[in-house]
DNA sequence: GATGAATGAGGGTTCATTCAT
DNA sequence: AATGAATGAACCCTCATTCAT
């Protein structure tokens, strides 16, 4: 039985995708995956030129995904202020780890490890990305709406806030039932994203600036659980 | 010129801290840890019984002193409220991790990944640290100080919120020159976690409910650096 | 050009069997055995799973090939006297480990050593061997045709005699140019044999009972023990 | 504690016959000796020399009392009959190897190896041992008292008889209790063994010319060779 | 495209030994 | 004489990969 050249590679990179993120790309051996794919060893050099091939497929594929969805609303949103784009960009982001909930734990853990390799596929697409967040952040600050502060910080904030979720220890998960890998997780993440532009990104008259600094659960879907 | 057992030991531990959190234990080799302590391979098997042992020696360590700063204020704490306790808790544990970061982040990494090794040896700390923070929070509710919620959100969120900054990913301290290394950092995160109880453990009035869902820059420290 | 993997499988085997033969199983590394079969030493590991692995095979299909012959001889004789078939048994396993001489100097050298593994892997063939050797001589005097005596010590005498000349030090056959190698050594060796059978199995009348000293048990220990 | 230098050494040496006994020469590792003598590792290296030259120390001390034996009665025994002498040796020789059958087992077994080193060792003695029962046995046949037969043959199969009941296979005597190291071993193997002197060495009259392919020599085919 | 035998590099570990105390 | 830390060589094995089919 002789499957299509791409269904091969796509039952192979599934395989892989659920083994390095249990077990980390070092603690995976090509024959675990080849036997979790049902194929032959020697497909997966056949197919993505070796181990090392294959990840850089799946980190590469996953940020390409990634800037697409970026890249798209930041050259098609028809939306009237800056932090409405924003807001589209979040909710496509959310959307996308979520559906790539594993690959996504797995590049972002990778992306801790001092991996030459790792850090040469990232860094073109960090870079396109710290563009068009920058250059949003920079027009919005443009045209008021938001206030002015170092967009540097304003970048990497945003990030943080974007990635952290999914690097969450899976072991949490796993004790207290709590997962975001159901849908429930997007919605109030999504507001409390919102609720972080409102307070801090956007130009508005904040009558208390003490509590600024304060409160929060990292997690709104936590906060959603137990009510307000 | 033969050096102390225990001196030795600990050249090695260094030496595999370092590279453990930035190759991770998989993709670490024993030869290299060697090399980099300036000892023979032997030794490691020798000291620790194997790469297997120094990696458990290293864990256990660390969660020891961690369970051990929780363990001390709990027993000993003279603090008149149980909030006051938890601050010391929070001053004691920041301190501790951000004094052993590499260690914190290697086994913070290492959770993550699905080793029945990692899981065992923590599931014995992680169970006594559940026992402490629910029975303070208990304790809290029981004195009216604390707001009646399920204790395990809680403690999880505590759990969370202490071991966040350090999971970081290391290419953002990199890239952007923020770190959770210098002394800097503690202060503000800390007063960020004194506010969380305010709002959100605490039974206080609160006049603006709507407010306690939102903002918080997730790092107090950076926050701190653009001002207020 | 690829060998078959029996054909491959075979060279490693009789590698291995010289080399455990003369260096001993612990005194022979993989590398010595991969070199003079002529393969990589990964090979080894492939195809038996490891030294280990090798070893059980060998010591297997030494056991496996030995039991064989008494067993078919022990179904399907046609021979009218107990005796008979016992000759049948004695020729077949001279000529099988004569065949196999290396393999079985082996085997019974790894014998003596104290080593669980080869304990293991012998208690089956070994227990076999006894159920086959007793119930033949338990037959025998049944019939009147052997002289009522203690089985096991028949067994043993029998076992003994069938691996003695096998045992044989490797340094007298060279000294002496004796050997047990060449056809010449079987059939006087089985004409000893029948011998034994027919003076100290059967039931004879004897005439000169001061000869029952002579031929042989080799051990008198044990002719000792069931009186003379 | 300081030990005595000589004490010491015996300790160790106890130590290292049972365990090379047990497990071969190669199967024992210097920190199992240490261990159950009891002492630090590098005092074998300290008073032997290494583990070779241990080997060698036990080696040598055996055949320096085996040939001792040998060597005291072929100068004073005062036998009238070269026979006389032979059989002291054989009792002094049983003795000698029963009281010390661990060593003996031992030595005989690593003799069935291709060990250089044991090959140099018993050259000497070997030697030594030849000449001295060659010269007995040339006697024996000048003095009448002896057939005249192929000394090398005679000397071989005097040897082997002396060694073989040594070699037996340690599962044997476990299986089924009989051991060669009770006192009751020695008296009628040498009875047996003064039969094969008298029926095959010496020179008497053979009635029944029959039986001569009954008492033993242990190989037929040895027997074969120098005709009946 | 698919297979599985074969490869060479490198992994962790164990070994007998030596060195400084 | 005795210790135990330290050493380098060599062990077996696993790895990702390649090759012939």
């Amino acid at each position: 039985m002789k499957a299509d050249k791409a269904e091969t590679k796509l039952i192979i990179a599934d395989a892989a995708i659920s083994l390095f993120t249990s077990q980390g790309y070092k603690g995976t051996t090509v024959r675990q995956i080849a036997k979790k794919a049902g194929v032959n060893v020697a497909l997966i050099s056949y197919h993505f030129g070796g181990k090392k091939g294959l990840l850089e497929e799946l980190i590469t594929s996953f940020f390409e995904g990634y800037i697409r969805r970026i890249e798209v609303i930041y050259h098609t949103s028809c939306s009237p202020t800056v932090k409405g784009s924003f807001i589209e960009v979040v909710e496509k982001l959310l959307i996308y780890q979520q559906k790539n909930l594993p690959l996504a734990r797995f590049v972002y853990r990778e992306m801790t490890l001092d991996s030459t390799l790792v850090r040469e596929l990232m860094s073109t697409y960090l870079t396109k990305e710290k563009y068009f967040l920058q250059t949003m952040f920079e027009k919005g600050m443009k045209k008021k709406e938001f206030r002015k502060q170092p967009v540097d910080f304003l970048t990497i904030q945003f990030k943080d806030m974007m990635m952290l979720p999914f690097l969450h220890p899976l072991y949490l998960s796993e004790v207290y039932q709590i997962t975001t890998e159901n849908e429930t997780f997007i919605k109030p993440y999504k507001k409390w994203m919102v609720n972080w532009f409102d307070k801090c990104v956007c130009q508005n008259e904040r009558k208390n600036p003490l509590l600024s600094a304060v409160q929060t659960p990292l997690f709104g879907a936590i906060q959603e659980k137990w009510g307000s």
